[in-house]
DNA sequence: TCTCCACAGGAAACAACGGTCT
DNA sequence: AGACCGTTGTTTCCTGTGGAGA
């Protein structure tokens, strides 16, 4: 599985295991670094879980790439054997609430995965069931196989509603499981989150907080260091890993970014043939880290917010100002051309809106809302956020 | 300072879909 | 087989309002 041969079965000559650069890559526990306060705080804040009894719910906050998933599902992982020892079964669900971001979807979501339909002979299908049938799969499935439960709840602030939190959170007092019981660690990088919940979600889901500092460029320098196995050895010139640790800590102390960066500039060098990976490769990959961004998220976009993006970029384009503002209209009469042209049918003008504030979200296009005056109405107009040639070259490749 | 209306955007309803349950 | 479920993408309906011009 390792990308250690070229195409042809020459060895690389650059990376050694390329994996350990992806970001999936679960490090062992000498390789998390600069979070042994916050491994030690989470650890405490549950650890009744490994004797049986009911642990704190857990709020964990930070910007991404700060290691809140890392950490706690290493914790969570420590903390099973260890209950192991004591005879206890503690079952850990993870759930990501950007896929799973629906009420029905996040307990469906964590009755599975704390499922062996061999031992429980519960089956629970990806979909067709109530709500509430799912929730009382899910109690039995505790019941059968957990003296303790842990559901962690990454990108908690992504849920639609907080009717699972309060659901899992009353579960034992409201008689739904009686032989176990559950503790809630939610990770999420707003760290106003809190404020959005209902009082009762609240102060029963926040026991415990949590907050991860973004990582400084001395930390990223050991993050990046340990992943050097990655590499062959010798290959990467000594000034550049400082150089990506400084920038990265500098931009925003994201230890994933970090890593991408220093990938890309391995890619770099592979690509241009040269024998080691030197500073000039960082500014490249640094580059190729921001426009890929732009690229992946356009690629991913569904197809009429495509178009829409198209003819506003093409119109950005065509204005003579340097950074025009487009009024929806606009942008909406030449998608509904551009649609008759590719013979599908456009979209009505409130869906449309709709899609536009999507792309506005994605801090794709920036959005202001204007008035025009006695019986001209009030209207938005649309600017891109990056360079029209970019976006419509992002379109067209998509 | 006040007026006025086209558009923004919330709410609800609908349709299609892929699934389960009895 | 037919009732039922949740999700997604869309349309229809409707109210609230920004701000240029009177």
């Amino acid at each position: 599985m390792s990308d250690s041969t070229s195409f042809f079965g020459d060895p690389d000559p650059i990376f050694a295991n390329k994996d350990l650069l992806r970001v999936q890559h679960l490090p062992d526990k000498d390789r998390i670094i600069g979070r042994d306060e916050e491994l030690t705080q989470l650890a405490n804040a549950i650890k009744d879980a490994a004797h049986g009894r009911t642990p704190n719910n857990v709020l964990v906050y930070g910007k991404t790439g700060t290691g809140k998933s890392l950490c706690t599902k290493y914790i969570t992982n420590d903390l099973v054997s260890s209950a192991e020892e004591n005879d206890v079964s503690v079952g850990v669900a993870y759930v990501d609430c950007f896929q799973d971001s629906t009420e029905t979807q996040t307990v469906r979501s964590i009755a599975d995965s704390l499922n062996d339909p061999d031992e429980t002979d519960v089956k629970i299908p990806m979909s067709g069931l109530s709500t509430s049938d799912y929730y009382r799969r899910l109690w039995n499935i505790l019941e059968d196989r957990y003296d303790v439960g842990l559901v962690i709840l990454d990108e908690i602030d992504k849920l639609d509603s907080d009717d699972v939190l309060m659901q899992l959170s009353r579960a034992a007092e409201s008689g739904k499981i009686e032989d176990s019981t559950l503790g809630i660690i939610g990770i999420s990088n707003k760290i106003r989150y809190k404020e959005t919940l209902n009082e009762r979600v609240r102060s029963s889901l926040s026991e415990r907080n949590l907050v991860f500092a973004p990582y400084d460029a001395k930390q990223l320098g050991e993050i990046l260091n340990s992943r050097i196995d990655a590499f062959r050895e010798g290959v990467v010139e000594e000034a550049v890993i400082p150089k990506i640790a400084a920038l990265a800590a500098r931009e925003h102390g994201d230890a994933r970014k970090a890593i991408d960066i220093l990938r890309y500039a391995g890619e770099s060098a592979y690509e241009r043939g040269h024998e080691t990976v030197r500073e000039t490769h960082v500014d490249e990959a640094h580059e190729r880290e921001e426009r890929n961004r732009l690229s992946e998220l356009i690629s991913k976009l569904p197809s009429h917010s495509k178009h829409l993006l198209n003819a506003l970029a093409l119109q950005a384009q065509q204005h003579d100002d340097d950074d025009p503002e487009i009024p929806t209209e606009d942008v909406y009469s030449l998608y509904e051309i551009m649609c008759e042209q590719e013979g599908t049918d456009p979209l009505k003008n409130r869906r449309v809106r709709d899609l536009l504030s999507e792309l506005e979200f994605l801090s794709v296009i920036r959005q202001q809302h204007k008035g025009r005056g006695r019986g001209r109405g009030a209207h938005t107009v649309n600017q891109l956020v990056d360079e029209p040639e970019l976006v419509i070259k992002a379109c067209k490749s998509a």
